[in-house]
DNA sequence: TTGGATACAATCGTACATGTATGTATAACG
DNA sequence: CGTTATACATACATGTACGATTGTATCCAA
């Protein structure tokens, strides 16, 4: 096989992270052989060798593909929404999350690997450690976003700011999963959307 | 070898199963070979094929020791606090959900085996099918004792008890899911008893 | 008491998955 | 325009998990 230019090579970068999503999705992350990666995406071991240390090198980079937008769009809406409402920030937020998720197959698969299609053990440890940092960061910002609430009297009193964060975190945590734990993808239906309104409802003044 | 009692033999494949679960909580489902538990276990190999028909197969058996007597202690709350405070109930219920994984290991072994150490793909997916059965059940017993709260007045007005429930459920999966995310046990503290007291408490009238 | 059936232990062959080492043609660079 | 690093493909050696088979001593039942 002859040399590529840089901007081959890095397509086969890219080519090699989607087979690999896919495999990861279809076989789990453990039953995944980098040959069979390799074949999804055209090439041979050697060329997965040559841009990857090994499997868990392949599998965060396929990490770091997906989920920095999204985490990365929450932010943006809970911030820029601070200023008129800030409990309609949040319950946006929120219900984009679950849009996201259900336009983008990609970052659905990569979400579904992560929770549903990998054992978090020994080498693996580290990512369950950054996705509990990633949670007491949002638990963080919507602290803040229901503390700025509370100060224009948008939130039901007697409410610690903190612990109703908690609870948003932990109830979009668990639909989350179950959002993904279905058989076949979920969409966001109405009755989906008068759930999340109603979590932010019941926080209302 | 020589053969043991019909006692012996059941005592065997207890051990058997503990160290299934013990070895599947370190080492993850997939990396767990069958020689490390039947070298945890005491025994060899072939004590583990004649007990169980494959990996598999002790990975059902793992899961049907501890989780049936969790939920149907859950059950029981449920309904034997149906007739005075439903919502009561409900949060004695979840309570107790997590008091119990605290003061059992082995319980706790098993769900963060389920949740963190498991990759549900092919022959592993029914299980996952089942977490969906048991999770809609809740939601369904849920809703019943918000819709007896309700009756009484004791629910906040305008609730739907079919949502409210839905709601409950997800709060539960994801607290239990960053409960158990933690690198060291959790424990029942003042602020958690808060956080299910707060969830109730925003439901209630 | 005696012939299975039981409850394992020990052994074997097979099948892969991994990591590495090597080959090689070419793009990039001075 | 020659050299060198690049971007892979190919081949090889190693380890290891699995399933099946076989052996065997004992319990249980008739």
């Amino acid at each position: 096989m002859a040399r590529k230019t840089k901007a081959e090579a890095e397509q086969t970068r890219r080519q090699i992270i989607d087979a690999a999503r896919k495999v990861f999705h279809t076989l789990g992350v453990s039953r995944t052989t980098l040959e069979k990666i390799a074949q999804e995406a055209g090439v041979t071991r050697g060329a997965v060798y040559w841009h990857f240390k090994d499997k868990q090198d392949l599998f965060f980079a396929v990490r770091e593909h997906a989920t920095l937008p999204l985490v990365d769009q929450v932010d943006e809406r809970l911030l820029d929404a601070g200023q008129a409402d800030p409990l309609a920030g949040i319950e946006q937020a929120l219900l984009r999350i679950f849009t996201v998720l259900e336009g983008d197959p990609s970052a659905r698969e990569t979400f579904e690997i992560m929770i549903f299609r990998c054992e978090y053990v020994a080498e693996f440890t580290p990512v369950l450690e950054r996705i509990n940092g990633s949670c007491d960061d949002l638990a963080i910002k919507l602290q803040g976003a229901y503390r700025r609430a509370a100060e224009r009297g948008l939130l039901r009193p007697g409410l610690d700011p903190a612990l109703v964060a908690q609870e948003t975190v932990y109830f979009l945590t668990g639909a989350v999963d179950r959002w993904l734990a279905g058989p076949e993808p979920a969409r966001v239906t109405p009755a989906w959307r008068a759930l999340i309104a109603q979590h932010i409802a019941l926080r209302r003044a």
